[in-house]
DNA sequence: ATGGTATATTCCAAATATCGAATATTTGCA
DNA sequence: TGCAAATATTCGATATTTGGAATATACCAT
């Protein structure tokens, strides 16, 4: 039994392992938006942003209701919006952290051109 | 800047994105404990714990304190346990999601034999 | 029915994560 | 010095994740 809570709270970390999805979640703090939306606002592939809300749907953190054409999206549990909130006064906390990733990405950037 | 916000925390997530690092980190919920202490309590492989070990240093999820023979290691920062804290409400709300995970494993279980 | 718009799914290749076995490193002690 | 205990690292095989291209599906309007 423990495993399996285990397991699910890995699954959810799991689900929320990718800077797309934190992304899309954060979109949605407002409230609900459609797939087209939140494509366009992230700047990303549709396909990309499809899958990548099917894994957030999978894992239910997100919910969704379609309205004729379009899907709109929300989060499930207000709960998953206060653990970002306590994930941003941590990396307030760690800044030297969060700006030595900074650093990599660009230095990665950099490589790149 | 907002992208590396974003990669720093779908890193910190990805390091609890397994259900092996969230024993860990639970087992160190009342203090630190030594490596060998957590190995003994989760029956896991020595190489194994010593890499999740590294991934969640790596991550600054946890520290170590070296005495001698052994290692010590403890959670950085309180507000990771609150994480978790707010993560067993959360599983507490939606109960029905962890039984249908548990059964997923039982029945993996049940093919495995 | 037909075409257009919105979204989802499938397929594939590259990248990454995982595990156990073997090996290396560090430290304490005879 | 040399051995044993504690921990870390490397390596190779396998599994999972990722993104883009192509394709499929659902719905609406004409």
């Amino acid at each position: 039994m423990q495993d399996a809570l285990r397991q699910f709270k890995a699954d959810f970390f799991q689900a929320l392992a990718h800077p797309t999805r934190i992304a899309i979640v954060e979109q949605l703090r407002e409230g609900e938006l459609s797939a087209g939306t939140i494509i366009e606002r992230l700047g990303i592939e549709q396909a990309n942003a499809s899958q990548h809300l099917a894994i957030l749907r999978a894992k239910n953190i997100l919910v969704n209701r379609k309205a004729g054409n379009q899907v709109f999206y929300s989060v499930r549990d207000r709960r998953i919006l206060e653990i970002l909130d306590i994930m941003r006064q941590y990396f307030h906390a760690h800044m030297s952290e969060v700006l030595a990733t900074l650093r990599a990405i660009d230095k990665a950037d950099k490589v790149r051109r």
